[in-house]
DNA sequence: ATAATATCGATAATGATTACTATTATTAAT
DNA sequence: ATTAATAATAGTAATCATTATCGATATTAT
């Protein structure tokens, strides 16, 4: 938040991510901000997130096709898309580093980052299965 | 092309898309097509793209925020998305098999497979630096 | 050659996201 | 606390990638 000015609206986007664990989309806080500020507009959810995610207050989460997901959650973790529920769940572990070296022994570029997405089932649609 | 029907349009686009190396977009390779076959429509492109994709003849490949691109190179490898000249690179490796044990000992669910996108500067750009 | 079926081109529709604008709120400086 | 400068807001129009629709045309199995 170093410099960021504050609004009753982006306090609540903020807000409204960080007391939930799941990777709501725009839309979705937009569906649960407005039982709190009844005349929030979608734009403004979209403006935030995006400040947000620049500062690198929050992560945006780019799963193909479909609307974008963000997650308040920004230290080490991936993610596992789950075929079932359809949606995003976290999986705690620590950062593969190893991954860009083992990418630039193979290529003459640079590697700086990477990033992973999982494909599976997750634990709840396990579980219950 | 197992049971999939011809088409000048079908053949077209996966004879271009088989021709460069680089990962065009549909609208890309609609402007490459319509010199060949002017009064081909974009959503033929697409339409076309999206089967060869769904049979796993071509590749789909979604990097955030912009528009698909799509690659005829099936076989192992990974891309590597470069930030000079905004292009995706291929990165020729081996599947990296250990990340889905590696990530299943830290989850419960059932990892399937992953997608990795490699982050930096690609072979040209840091060469022509 | 014919009938059944898939594909085509053209374009409208959709869904996610961004741009625009007049109004309102927040901040920094008096 | 007032004020001036600046940023954020709501509402909505615009954009961009992609998909759906539909009547006309092409492809395939018979």
């Amino acid at each position: 938040m170093a410099g960021i000015r504050h609004s009753r609206q982006r306090d609540a986007v903020l807000d409204e991510l960080c007391s939930r664990s799941d990777h709501p989309t725009a839309d979705e806080l937009f569906l649960a901000l407005r039982e709190r500020i009844p005349n929030i507009s979608l734009a403004t959810i979209y403006r935030n997130l995006a400040l947000l995610a620049d500062e690198g207050i929050i992560l945006r989460l780019n799963c193909d096709g479909v609307a974008d997901h963000f997650d308040a959650t920004t230290s080490q973790h991936y993610h596992l898309f789950c075929k079932k529920c359809k949606k995003l769940c976290d999986i705690e572990m620590p950062e593969i580093d190893m991954l860009n070296s083992l990418a630039n022994t193979h290529y003459d570029g640079i590697i700086e980052s990477h990033s992973v997405t999982f494909f599976g089932i997750c634990e709840n649609c396990h579980s219950n299965k």
